[in-house]
DNA sequence: ATTTATTTTTAGGTTTACCTAAATTATATT
DNA sequence: AATATAATTTAGGTAAACCTAAAAATAAAT
């Protein structure tokens, strides 16, 4: 099957929202594409009758097994070009997922094949999420709210939800990184910061609004 | 200036077609562009009001200088991800140019600079010609028709315009490359057939029809 | 210099992917 | 249970990029 650009990307955020949520609304859909309700509506009857969504008007949708293998494919184009991007052409591992969105459109099969072999068919993308391989498996990690951890249990940093500029000085001043080893020591219930330690430097209190935004692998 | 990938495509063509003769009829660009002669005039009259091109109704057009600009940019784009395909990818010098017609129109500069310098700014694409730099200066190759060589002047094979697999069966066959050392040896006037040396190799006869297909630099 | 043929443009339609505003259905509140 | 609120769909419109068929302009041929 085939897909526009457009329809990749739908496909593409519904499978993000299923998997938070295990089905999807119109309107999550919407704000999550930046695009008005009357529009997803539109795709969604498309989506349908390419047997893409399990879909019925007024109600929420999830997936087909079909629509999954879509998705998959369009995600794991856009991790190896990630993957690509940071450790081969060196960027950032904050500036590529733009440049991925572009990228995960190229539609040949035998382009992304030979550049995960170029790549030596990396596991991780550089935000620590999962590759899925060339038949659409994908290591399932959950990304755990690091506000959520059990106390004291080291965990690994996997990524970062919001990537501002402004946070990116916060995580830089703190030093903590993608893969960075990190401990939950306390909660302070007055603000809802949080002490915790990075890999084996000395102890910080970070806020709330900066621990939210922070997931992590046990 | 910001332009969608069906401009970019028509900039791209019209430029090709400049270089071939000076000027461009709509009826050429039609059919080089696979579509319709009323699509290519819409364009013209949005390229005009973008002053992309130098266009009068009715009479034969040329790209402006920020018109060849575009083109240049396109074009860099195109031949450096070839040029990645095949020398980083492995991919074969005839299988790149569908992928690179994608490639080419993903937008981020700083990519191109980076992967221009991850490729350690190379000259040529896999098919010998010549790649703009990030200022849009291109080193002038003129492409000679094997069959007009002067005699028994040692020339390069530049590219060959048919890339059919039944024409790649035969390049193979007569073991000529991108980049082989070629001398025209004489012309038999009967069927328009030629005696050629490729390298070292012993002499060979070869077809008008092979022969027109193949370009070489002196 | 007319007539004929070719090229180019205009006019009017299609598809995809958006939009706003109004109508409909579902959900929540009293 | 009736009503208010929220979510979703329908109706009707726009812009880009294509199309066919007819009209207009240019070039070629008698």
């Amino acid at each position: 099957m085939n897909f526009s650009h457009s329809e990749e990307n739908y496909i593409k955020h519904i499978y993000h929202l299923q998997m938070d949520n295990g089905e999807v609304a119109a309107s999550s859909l919407a704000s999550s594409m930046q695009t008005k309700a009357a529009s997803v509506t539109e795709m969604l009857k498309k989506l349908n009758t390419k047997k893409v969504i399990h879909y019925q008007p007024y109600k929420n949708f999830t997936l087909t097994d079909a629509g999954i293998r879509a998705a998959l494919e369009v995600i794991r184009k856009h991790r190896l070009w990630e993957y690509f991007l940071v450790n081969k052409l060196g960027f950032n591992w904050d500036a590529v997922h733009e440049i991925a969105e572009e990228l995960e459109h190229v539609s040949s099969l035998e382009l992304i094949s030979r550049l995960d072999n170029y790549l030596e068919n990396p596991m991780f993308d550089p935000h620590g999420d999962p590759i899925p391989d060339s038949k659409g498996k994908i290591k399932m990690v959950k990304h755990v709210p690091l506000v959520k951890l059990p106390l004291k249990t080291a965990a690994k940093v996997s990524s970062i939800k919001d990537q501002s500029p402004a946070m990116l000085q916060m995580l830089k001043h703190y030093n903590i990184h993608i893969g960075s080893t990190i401990k939950l020591n306390r909660h302070f219930e007055f603000d809802g910061s949080i002490e915790i330690r990075i890999d084996k430097q000395p102890v910080s209190i970070i806020s709330e609004q900066l621990a939210k935004n922070i997931y992590c692998i046990l």
